[in-house]
DNA sequence: CAAATAGTGTCTTTGAGACACTATCGT
DNA sequence: ACGATAGTGTCTCAAAGACACTATTTG
């Protein structure tokens, strides 16, 4: 029986909602092959860790943080999709506010990589290897998750606005929602706090937070 | 830069509806470790096969079929889920109608492997390795997916009667449906062919089949 | 005040859920 | 006629979808 071995490399698609844009977390490549294209964080997964263990190494060695949300999306495996050795993508998905991945400019804060446009990049060739076609996968999977779970509330801080939320869905669900029956539908799941938003050159925006 | 290359294990569910039961198709162990406990059908993964391919080729060795509905569905990878060596098990959902796996007498036609009950099996201790576990998040990937997806057709013929549509329904989603609600639904998927089943000590039951 | 965004009230339409009934076979 | 399963009609209620309106800030 043959045993052909194989390389394990942990990609995550880091995800955070910016510009009221999807934005995901990339690295620009500067070797052969694809050298000058973007391509996503990852590492090789080592023989004595777990692909949770592994997937979330990755995470923390970019960004530095540890409790993430994560979830296992696609294992990828064309026998070319890397053309020096055979690697198997096992990918998983994060989930980030971007106040925890921004410094006080605004600006991404890990040296060397950067936030770009997920739907631009989806199935896009400025991504190395099949990474444009991890990411079109990954719309597609929170598309058909935002629709049946909570998944949207990873995108916002811990005290957030509805607007806010609702951007979240939104860009997640690929589609607008209509304001009021957002709201009413969220009404069971979330608790207005006293806060309020302030400076805006508008009405002022009440902070909830999520419920369970 | 470590690099441990580890084998790869392409597992499949294969499911079919049998006696109002969710049926996955397993084999009895001989050897050690887990040595009389039941496993799925598995094969190792070549260095110059692609995921599906290898998914597909378990599928054809086993039951000779070479077109039938598979999907990926998650990939294990704890560390110690194979006691002998680190193993990665990727694994697909098979979804097959019962009359392409069974002989004349309705016994399944494949030598050394049996019919069982997913919901006995799922999470069991009676499966070899974490295949219990693997048989457990088949069925939550079932009911999610059957609620939004037409896959409970890939558990009925070609010509099928709505009792048994319903029924591949009801256990993929886990719950009862009422009838009448179920049919109305349909009414936009399905055309009505012009023959009826037979034979039966009640009502003939009208067969259907799939548009698009 | 105007511009901009936050937030509410309410109508219509659709579909889920539920129940009760009728229909047609074999024995 | 009876047991069994197939198939239909219709009511209710909750949610999706849609629109129009009011509210509160800054400049």
């Amino acid at each position: 029986m043959r045993n052909d071995k194989m390389t394990i490399s942990m990609d995550v698609v880091i995800c955070t909602m910016s510009d009221d844009e999807l934005k995901v977390v990339v690295r620009k490549r500067d070797k052969a092959p694809f050298a000058g294209r973007f391509e996503l964080p990852g590492v090789f997964l080592k023989a004595d860790e777990s692909l949770k263990e592994g997937s979330r190494r990755c995470v923390r060695e970019l960004t530095g943080l540890k409790s993430v949300y994560m979830e296992q999306m696609h294992t990828f495996g064309e026998v070319k999709r890397d053309s020096r050795e055979r690697t198997i993508s096992i990918t998983y998905v994060a989930m980030i506010p971007e106040s925890l991945l921004v410094d006080d400019y605004g600006e991404l804060a890990i040296d060397g990589a950067e936030f770009v446009s997920m739907t631009e990049m989806a199935g896009s060739k400025k991504m190395a290897f099949d990474h444009g076609k991890i990411i079109a996968k990954t719309l597609d999977f929170f598309a058909a998750k935002a629709a049946v779970s909570d998944i949207a509330f990873n995108l916002v801080d811990e005290e957030f606005t509805l607007p806010d939320l609702q951007r979240a869905y939104e860009l997640l669900l690929g589609k607008p929602l209509f304001k009021a029956n957002f709201r009413n539908k969220m009404k069971n799941y979330i608790v207005e706090t006293d806060y309020m938003t302030v400076g805006a050159a508008h009405r002022p925006s009440r902070l909830y937070m999520k419920i369970g």
